[in-house]
DNA sequence: TCAATAGTGTCTTTTAGACATTATATG
DNA sequence: CATATAATGTCTAAAAGACACTATTGA
């Protein structure tokens, strides 16, 4: 609701002063390396959460776009620079006691890209496989990871809009460099849902589902061991999956 | 992100201080209503934007949840008690000029509610037909309409939200009052969707999906014209359609 | 009886899944 | 040649869509 001038009427309806309210963005980046989806978290600067990793987020400045803060959390605190990566609000946070400094409303994004060629971030950032985020299942080699405020919530909700968001859009493409391979396309599929899939129906699927990917006359140079040079693709028009390419029960 | 207290660093890397910052919430109340989709609006009591209507908005209130927020703002601006309906967020809008006031944030909201039996708001606040949020094929009994800020782009994001979610969730039946009959849960999808569904394929489709409904003994009187009575049926466990229940093409 | 609405059955088309087969590369 | 990966073809199972048919009410 706009109208803070002027708008909520008579005093009797009028809603209390803003006082000490604080808007900022936080940014769950996932991207495919090795064959395994990763998240970007970056270590605080606040001492008072050492050994705990946070989501890279700043404060949304006077006269600055959301998505405009987004891409400032990523560049300062993580040094990635991603004009054309897929971003997105995922939703806002704003539980009065999510930050025990005081009250900030968080706006939280998807981002996606394709895998930075180098381990890319400067700074105290990195991206960690996101089964690390799972509750359940931690080894030695392993432990679970603490991250600050409600951040793994906040990924947890990333990670699932992430899955289902593949199912019925062709997002998977923001996760693949152009020119690309059905093969690659393929893996971030599997990567992200965590399964295998069969490469002769998800080519069907894929080619036949209009718009979706645009053949061009490139191919794909084979691996050290050969085999057949694939095709290359570059992303179509398409948004939507008409139908669904549904997540295996 | 949160860290407003301590978390920015060394002051190079500190962000601007909060300043004029404002965060509401506006809810799209969506309901059927005589077998079409119905969008609750509000005459804002700003007299600047008279002849404009606008969703209900409040300003979020120190140590106040979004949510709760949000039914503030039916209950206050609309007479609408509604602490069972749907509610869900849409998205945020942050725009800095979305205000000509002053910048406000506003986290919009997406609500779901059977019809309220009687024209239930009080106040200056009532449904329009959504068809009339369209953009074009407007006549002179019924104009184009107004809405103030950025809300009539809010409430067709709010309507693309619940058209797509009738696909693959089993969100349909917030729209209607339990016990109710496959008829009228066929009516929330024509309603929403605008198309006319066939019924047999529907029942098959619905009673196929394991825990979207669930059958009582009740039977529903038939219409003042006769018919057989039709088996009632409550919300079942089941939050996701699998496959999805496509909208035609 | 008829009209109206609820519910069932059946057939066809489409799509998904399993998996065999062919094509083109490296060593 | 063998091996590896890409691409195509075929069969089966599941689901969607069209639509005939039966069931139960009010007038």
């Amino acid at each position: 609701m706009p109208g803070a001038g002027g708008r909520d009427g008579p005093p009797a309806d009028r809603d209390a002063p803003p006082a000490a309210c604080a808007v900022a963005v936080d940014v769950a980046l996932l991207t495919v390396r090795a064959g395994t989806l990763q998240l970007l978290l970056v270590e605080p600067d606040d001492d008072r959460l050492a050994g705990l990793l946070a989501l890279p987020g700043r404060r949304v400045r006077d006269e600055e776009d959301l998505d405009d803060t987004a891409h400032r959390a990523l560049a300062e605190l993580a040094g990635v620079h991603a004009p054309d990566a897929h971003l997105e609000q995922l939703r806002t946070y704003g539980d009065p006691a999510r930050d025990p400094g005081g009250r900030v409303v968080s706006v939280a994004y998807l981002a996606l890209t394709p895998s930075p060629g180098e381990p890319s971030p400067r700074r105290r950032a990195g991206f960690i496989d996101v089964g690390r985020l799972d509750p359940v299942g931690h080894t030695d080699a392993s432990p679970p990871l603490r991250l600050a405020y409600d951040h793994l919530r906040i990924s947890l909700d990333a990670l699932e809009r992430a899955r289902a968001k593949l199912e019925y859009t062709a997002l998977a493409s923001a996760f693949v460099t152009e020119p690309f391979t059905l093969a690659e396309l393929r893996g971030v599929y599997e990567a992200v849902w965590g399964v295998a899939l069969d490469p002769a129906n998800f080519r069907r699927k894929v080619t036949g589902t209009r718009g979706f990917v645009v053949p061009t006359r490139e191919l794909a140079a084979p691996g050290p061991e050969g085999g057949r040079p694939a095709k290359r693709y570059r992303r179509g028009p398409a948004q939507r999956l008409h139908p669904a390419m549904l997540r295996p029960a």
